[in-house]
DNA sequence: ACAAAAATTGCATACGTATGAAAGGCTAGG
DNA sequence: CCTAGCCTTTCATACGTATGCAATTTTTGT
């Protein structure tokens, strides 16, 4: 009701003290005798005051927010990311100021510059798409970026990821060792830097055997996507007897239509493998075997990135590349069951 | 590099007119002249100019900034509702600022301070407890708050959530018709108006159809712990022959316990309904019987509330509540599998 | 107890923008 | 051609805080 903004000055009225004082209270490492502290403290509990972060961002060029673009929250893995990040962030004293941004690039820009209206700290580009260009833009603005699971050509930019490529041939090996020949992928998004790696990886796998891909179809990282390149892939007589979808979410999907589509047993008739390991996968609905991207490391990575760049400007980009480990689990077949 | 904060006096210098000439021209509803808006909009272009939220925001008293609160984003709702919600806001000109909160009623205080701190045009509170006492200063420091599917005593905040009361007695309903008689229900965190709300519509839907609950037990709203729950709930001799779990995200937890651990078919043992519907009830994997919330409108009405109270305050409270509709699915009997 | 050094405090200004009031420029009506 | 009225523009100030500088107080060492 009553709409009474309360500012450092009324508390230091009522302090009877200088605005500077209560300002220099509440910043910080600076210092104030004991005496006034005391009177500030007791003033501003009266009175409910607290800093205005906005007020505050104006004159030390620090807001404290950290923008996050993501596509879509569809796929489990984001959500995940979308929570540890900001509950990391928010530990530092920073917080997470969302993007929904399209899968189209043109979108992209325009949500970059709304961003840097909002004078953030850094960014965080998960799923979603950079014109060199626009990266060149925000780096001239100054603020550091971090590209969270994708990689860009643009050497100016920090990027976390996992070792892709390295899993995609785990994978790939796995699904060798476990007799199977017949190999085939379900690509996401073919603009992405994940599908690109976690692909190349898996034919390097399939090379190293002895082997050559046996179909391919793409799912463009949506569930029901992929459950048609599923049916597609699957429909002629001449099947593939393990296939590697190129994450998790979708890998649900073909595994539905494998199953209650066209009746195939998992892992008997084929065996299905995704990336990421997210919560559904070990669920024993699915069950599924999978590389872990390890999102806590990730997480903490990334924050890191962004704060020593938050205080120590002019620090040169990082790229960091984790390993994922091999996750095996009911849905590729032990070598007995093929037997 | 170069990190030059190119500000309105830069541009009115280029253009040769006035620094208000130009803020002028960025303020939407003010005029200017063809003349000089043409200046001011190649000045602006040349140097990149857009002007400073944080800055703009201090004077109007507006920060097109609405504070989330979220306490898990583990249930495929939240995220969804973060995706709309944001995408939403997005279009007229608000952002979201994430803040995670635990379930513990104490952070969220602290978390509710941090919100005002970055004065914040508006809050939805998503699954999370929020003191009498603590709404009352929000709601005495003018930021106008939308509870998001869950209720409060204090008449003071507005809601929107859907009709889980009558959810709830429509799955009782629906149990009935198919044939069982010995429902059980699995709860949510107890100190959750949904999960209350949704165990009286059960309780009274049982109560009309003669019948009393046969087993209960709580899964806390995890899956851990909901997968305990069904353990416990099925490892008698004299079992449910259906049970209602409080969320969708619960109840798959139940079904795979119910089917890879006890070895029971489902429905033909036992019958399985959640609430909410999630992306992975239409799995077929799942194919669960529930009950949909309009997220979509939910959303709407949620905006809908905030921008209103935003433009002109002292708005009265509202308090929405959305039908839900029974989706019947492949969890639940349909009669003569019954037979 | 006194001077010097250190710590604290207040004053004034700046951050980047919006906006009321005043001044200037233009149009139109007689 | 003059003036009343309207549209533009500028001037000045305010938003709430942080901070360099100078003034003041306290502490320290001898």
């Amino acid at each position: 009701m009553a709409n009474e903004k309360v500012t450092s000055n009324d508390v230091a009225r009522l302090a009877g003290v200088s605005q500077s004082a209560v300002s220099r209270f509440f910043t910080p490492g600076t210092s104030v005798s004991k005496r006034t502290a005391e009177k500030i403290k007791a003033a501003a509990e009266q009175l409910g005051y607290r800093p205005n972060v906005l007020a505050r961002s104006l004159i030390t060029g620090k807001s404290r927010i950290i923008g996050l673009v993501v596509a879509y929250l569809e796929n489990y893995f984001y959500p995940d990311v979308v929570e540890r990040l900001s509950r990391s962030l928010q530990d530092q004293g920073y917080h997470v100021l969302v993007f929904i941004s399209s899968l189209a690039a043109d979108k992209v820009e325009e949500i970059t510059q709304e961003i840097l209206d909002y004078q953030v700290d850094g960014i965080v580009l998960a799923s979603a798409n950079m014109s060199s260009e626009l990266a060149a833009r925000c780096h001239a603005s100054g603020v550091p970026i971090v590209l969270f699971n994708r990689l860009q050509d643009d050497e100016r930019l920090s990027a976390v990821t996992s070792d892709n490529l390295g899993g995609g041939r785990l994978l790939a090996c796995h699904l060798i060792e476990t007799g199977r020949r017949k190999l085939a992928y379900i690509a996401g998004f073919e603009g992405a830097s994940t599908q690109r790696d976690r692909e190349r990886g898996f034919l390097e796998g399939l090379a190293e055997g002895g082997l050559r891909l046996f179909a391919r179809d793409v799912g463009n990282f949506r569930y029901e996507e992929a459950q048609a390149a599923a049916r597609r892939m699957f429909s002629g007589t001449e099947r593939p007897d393990a296939v590697f979808v190129c994450n998790d979410h979708m890998a649900f999907a073909v595994m539905d239509v494998l199953r209650f589509e066209l009746g195939l047993k998992i892992p008997h008739d084929v065996s299905v493998v995704g990336f990421d390991d997210v919560p559904p996968a070990r669920w024993p609905a699915y069950d599924l075997t999978t590389i872990r991207q390890n999102v806590d490391d990730m997480v903490a990575e990334t924050v890191n990135i962004l704060l020593t760049a938050i205080e120590e400007r002019d620090t040169p980009a990082r790229r960091i590349c984790l390993d994922g480990a091999l996750v095996v689990r009911g849905s590729t077949a032990s070598v007995d069951i093929n037997s």
